[in-house]
DNA sequence: AATATTTTGGACAGTATTGTCCAATTGGTC
DNA sequence: GACCAATTGGACAATACTGTCCAAAATATT
């Protein structure tokens, strides 16, 4: 479970020795912060699990505070990418709408809901926002602050093609999303990875409840 | 906020001392332990914080773990209560569903979600939850195996009176919780309360799209 | 008013953590 | 092969917390 580091940072593996082990320590940091907690996350738990010394963690990235705020900007910023890597796969023009939303809707539980990223981050904001209101500001403005507009955005369009029925488009949005997330709370939060056919189910049943109360009839 | 003992414990009123002081413990633990997670919550701040002396919360509740596990019991005990005393105003036989089913769903956000209670656990839950599986399997008995189920039951019924078109009365059942909360994880999981017009707002958007997706047409 | 019980505040050992310092070691570079 | 930067492991002081003990004080009971 020692994350192969070379698979995480696509970009230049020229430089292996510090990125590696500095991305070594981002990536346990995480996790380790999303299973304990801000203050029961201790740095030689961290060094331990990056396989690292725990000077290098204080070398590469000062203190407890700044790791962690690091941790946060670097989990934020790759999850946003996939939202909106996955966004484009939105349907625009669909032939068979429930059919094409429903994939859209897996894809988008499967990479930007489930995936560890958006997990720990949203762990994350759950369990220290309280403490940390700047880490709860970031996080509010890359999230509903972005992602729902989007999403608003693109069921408007949907509406204005014919396709759906829809008044007000944030609210829609906003309500898509917790109509995906119905299963999610109960056993995600957790930590257990979701299986493959219980997303596609969740994906499928959401989506069919979204089009009872906003298809065109 | 000291706590009105005798609203809580409807046992034995006789030792009125002993029993104020295990409350306003209890009072005082559920808020740290919520605040600061169950590692960072210290003896001496909920002692504090309950106005009482460290020694005393030994005495009474003995260490830490067995404090967690009563406060996390009685607040399930409670917050379970609450539920089923909002349930019975669950409308049977509605001449305006909508109205109603409406208001239910504020007097369900109100009493049940948004309570202190049901808000600290299930951040408890979510927070701790990984770490004592015990209480994790408690919560899931109470929470999805109890009130899912009731609401379901509940929803089958009007069905069955012509009132709503479902197949799945347990999935409709999740859906319908999981439009309540479609707006509460933004706002409220800070430890904000969120205020009143915001949750008859909730209640009455997540009704009306809950009833366009399984209503009679 | 005298007595029993609870509560208090403080001291205490044991443990864990953070963040720093440093000498020794490693690994890659010229 | 020699050099340089990064890494290591360990020691270290400072701090914080748990859980226990105890004598003094406050509170309730008789």
């Amino acid at each position: 479970m020692k994350t192969s580091p070379a698979a995480v940072s696509s970009e230049t593996e020229s430089c292996p020795p510090a990125t590696s082990k500095r991305q070594a320590i981002l990536n346990a940091a995480a996790d380790v912060f999303a299973e304990d907690g801000f203050a029961a996350a201790s740095i030689d738990a961290i060094a331990a699990r990056a396989g690292v010394s725990r000077q290098t963690v204080y070398n590469q990235l000062g203190d407890k505070d700044n790791l962690f705020k690091v941790v946060v900007a670097e989990i934020t910023d790759k999850s946003s990418a996939d939202f909106f890597r996955v966004l484009d796969r939105f349907p625009v023009a669909p032939t068979d709408l429930e059919k094409e939303l429903t994939e859209f809707s897996a894809l988008l539980l499967r990479k930007a809901v489930c995936d560890p990223n958006g997990r720990w981050l949203r762990k994350l904001v759950e369990t220290e926002g309280g403490r940390f209101p700047e880490l709860f500001e970031t996080w509010k403005e890359y999230g509903p602050g972005k992602k729902y507009p989007a999403i608003a955005a693109r069921l408007a369009q949907l509406a204005l093609a014919g396709y759906l029925d829809i008044e007000d488009p944030a609210l829609a949005a906003r309500q898509y999303m917790a109509l995906l997330a119905t299963d999610l709370r109960i056993n995600q939060q957790i930590g257990r990875p979701t299986p493959e056919e219980e997303v596609d189910r969740m994906a499928r049943e959401a989506t069919k409840t979204f089009l009872r109360a906003f298809g065109k009839r």
